[in-house]
This record gives C-alpha cells, sequence and structure tokens, in this order.
DNA sequence: ATCGGCAATATGTATGCACATATAACCCCT
DNA sequence: AGGGGTTATATGTGCATACATATTGCCGAT
C-alpha cells in the first residue's frame, strides 16, 4: 500500500507528462481538478497547481477557470532559441571571433528601413562589418542605428567593440521583434562571406525598442551551410 | 506616506523589470534578497520569489543559491516560437489551407537521414507533399516515418489527412528537434513551389522521438520570401 | 600558506489557509 | 422556450511558516 509519494511539483509534472504520454489521457481528455489530484499524489494543492503550471505553458495542457484543465488536442510544441551576442555564439563553438567594421556612416536610410523603424527621413548611423569565426566569415551584419535615441554610441570606437556589445551594455531594449528568412547572396555579402553572389544565406533582422523609441535595425547574413538549431 | 503597494506578483515583476531597464539596477548588479525586498514591497516572499523567477527564465536575472541575484550581463533573450501544424498556420493567415500528396513510397532511406534517425537500412515510409495557401505554393515537404514505431500509419489514406496531422493525434512525441537553414532550391523544390531552382528557400528540418525510438524527420522547404517572426 | 571541513546565508520549495476571479451551469422569470 | 441574472466551481494567487539545498566564505588544522 505504498502508494509512491509526489511530494514535489517535479516529481507531479512529470507524472503528470507520464501519464499524458502514455495516452492514460488522451489529448482532449479533461483531467481530474488541482484538489483531487493533490489528494491523490498526497501533496498540497499549490504544488500540483504548479507542475500543471509548467505544463500548460509549455503548451501540452489547456487550463480554464470553473471549465478545468484538459490534455491539449494540439499540443503547439514551442521551440525557444536564445539570442546571444555573436561573439558569445561563436566562442560557444570553440572557436575564436573575429570583428570588422567595414563601413560606418551617417546616412538617409533607404525606404524599408524608414518605414520598419518608424524614424522618418532623419539621417541615421549606418554599420556594416563582418564577424568571423576562426578567420572563416560567419556573419555579414548591416545595421541602423537611430542616434537620436543613443547619441552616446557616436563615440564609440566601432572598430574595437561590436556595435550590439555596446547596445546591449548602454542601451537595453524594453522590446523587440527578430524574423528568419532565407535570401540570395548579395554583390557584398558573397565577396565578404566568400560565396558566390545569389548563394542561398540564412538571414535574421531584428528590430529592437526601448519603449516607444526604436533603437536599432539589424540584418544578419550567415554564411552558407549555418544551421540555428534548438530541442522541442 | 503611502508607498505604492506591490501586492501582487505581477507588480512586483513590472516594478523589478523597470528598475532594470532604468539602470537603477544596471547589468551585472548584485539586488537585494528576497526578504529584503519583500519587506520594501510589502508583499511576501513567496511573491517575490515568483517575480524573480520569472525574470530569471526570461533571461534578465541570474539567480544562484546563496549567491543572490544579479542582473544578467548579457541578458540573453529567448525567442519562443510556436510550431504548429502547417494547416493551423495557413488558417492563422486567413488563407485556405490546402495538401497535395506527391509520393508515397517505403523505400530505403538515403545515409544523412540513416543517420539522423538512427534506423539503419530498414525501408522507412517516404511522403512527399505540397501545401498551398489559397491555391499559391506554400511548403514542400520531404518526410521519413519510422513505420516499425509507427505502423498504423500505413493504414491511413494519407492523400486526405496530412502525416503530420495523423501523427500528433496518434504518435506523439515525448522530444525532438528543429533546425533552420537557407538552401538553393532543388529541381523538384522549384517545380513545385513555382520558383527557379537554386531560388534561396527557408527549410525547417525536425526530427522527432517518442523516447528512445525515432518516429519521424521531415525537412519542409518555404516558397520564397517566407518569413518566420517573433516578438521578443 | 594551503587545504579541508563547517556554518551562515540566499534561494528553492512544500503546506495550509484564505480570498480573488472567471465562467459554466443552473434557475427563474417572462 | 428563450433570455438574463445568479450561483457554484475550478483555477489563480497571496501569505506565513517551515524546511531543503546549494554555495560562499570563514576558521581551524596541518
Amino acid at each position: 500500500m505504498t502508494a509512491p509519494q509526489f511530494n514535489s511539483w517535479q516529481t507531479v509534472h512529470d507524472e503528470v507528462l507520464r501519464r499524458i504520454h502514455a495516452r492514460e489521457w488522451p489529448p482532449g481528455c479533461a483531467i481530474p481538478n488541482e484538489a483531487d489530484l493533490a489528494t491523490e499524489f498526497g501533496c498540497a494543492r499549490a504544488t500540483v497547481n504548479r507542475a500543471l503550471r509548467v505544463l500548460a505553458e509549455a503548451g501540452l495542457l489547456d487550463r480554464r477557470r470553473r471549465a478545468g484543465t484538459r490534455v491539449a488536442l494540439h499540443p503547439v510544441r514551442k521551440a525557444t532559441l536564445s539570442i546571444p551576442l555573436i561573439s558569445a555564439e561563436v566562442v560557444a563553438r570553440g572557436l575564436r571571433h573575429g570583428y570588422t567594421l567595414l563601413v560606418r556612416s551617417e546616412a538617409r536610410p533607404p525606404a524599408p528601413v524608414r518605414a520598419q523603424l518608424g524614424t522618418g527621413a532623419r539621417p541615421l548611423l549606418h554599420l556594416i562589418a563582418l564577424h568571423t569565426a576562426d578567420a572563416a566569415p560567419y556573419v555579414f551584419e548591416d545595421r541602423w542605428v537611430n542616434t537620436a535615441v543613443v547619441p552616446g554610441i557616436r563615440d564609440v570606437d566601432l572598430t574595437q567593440e561590436t556595435a550590439n556589445a555596446w547596445l546591449v551594455a548602454n542601451a537595453p531594449f524594453t522590446h523587440g521583434d527578430i524574423a528568419f528568412s532565407a535570401a540570395a547572396a548579395t554583390g557584398a555579402e558573397a565577396t565578404h562571406l566568400g560565396c558566390r553572389p545569389g548563394s542561398a544565406l540564412f538571414i535574421v533582422e531584428r528590430t529592437t525598442w526601448n519603449g516607444p523609441a526604436p533603437i536599432t535595425l539589424v540584418r544578419l547574413a550567415y554564411a552558407p551551410s549555418y544551421r540555428m538549431q534548438t530541442a522541442i
């Protein structure tokens, strides 16, 4: 009669997960309420609550007040990708990170950049740089910085420090958006990444804001064969 | 002397976030311990704990027992992308989802597929299909299914139901991995996606397991101009 | 001076209770 | 039968307390 004890939210979490995977609670199935589970597992309701909350955040359970908890019909799996500094990303692969500033100017941005940032026709700081990993080209970076919001960046020696490193340390953003796509290498990208123009490149475009003020828009073109990978 | 009340973990969360953004607590800064914050905010330590835990999960705080809590030096922002069924993705864009099975066979997979799935030279179910959105080509899907693990799929009419829809309903996976990259369109991809061979395509490759047993490997080639976007 | 063990401390978590809140389900009235 | 208001219920959250656990840093022994 030694019913197994589930006295930590982790063990409850794992047991519920097991029942879902074992289809003891198939998709769409309503599961017992927290109070009953707490009794069954011999723990407090708060413990069950935490376990179920974590599973709901992972997309495996649907919870609604009064309606109860049920196993998600279409478990919308969520992939979480961390967005490190490129230097950290390179170092994490055991390679040496290099960085060369190719262009630094203040210019009126083209229409798509203006539209995305909403800064109108004012000149912005335009930076183009190349990141390398153990001397091999890694990422071609094309960035626009809203100097009206971060004027301090004008006084930074961006040949020594990457714009991104300076920005994360000095102009933290409150929110942003990120988009992933594929594009044919432009002439400049091909030259610096050591591939043929038209090669398929993995593109990351990121825009960040500090409250209502747009800070920066960056387009990263990764060298061919780059893969962004994560567990689900 | 009505000090503002922070009596819910959300308000505490927001206040701490504000202090981080306002650089009252700059990157690397050690913040007061939970007990002190609870006193300051006039709430229970558990409330502060939850607020800080959420911020730590978001990558904005680093927490270690005994060492305390500090503001992350390099806030590793995490982008969470949900991976819905393609049909749901299309419908969410307000378009009609279409699906055509192009090839269905049982064949010995090529070496890369064998390596990724670890199924050796045994024949697997090979499916090639095209997803459309309002009649425009959307995704070219190339999938291998381990029939040893999900034999039931042999009896399914996969011209009517997508393999993925059947699999999520009948062969839930415990874990998997997903990779994003860019590749030049192959001949078949170009034909069905209505683009030129060599066009840059956004590629998603996903492998899923049920415990130790590999279930399926799928390669999705999105039509040109596809962007995968999310907030950070 | 160095190493190993011990204690102090901050976070992590379980519990029992209370109350808040959303909402499904019921009842009543017309 | 239909519609609107009320109630019951499951989840969401807060609090006080207690104990667990990982570390840091101190202290003492060698």
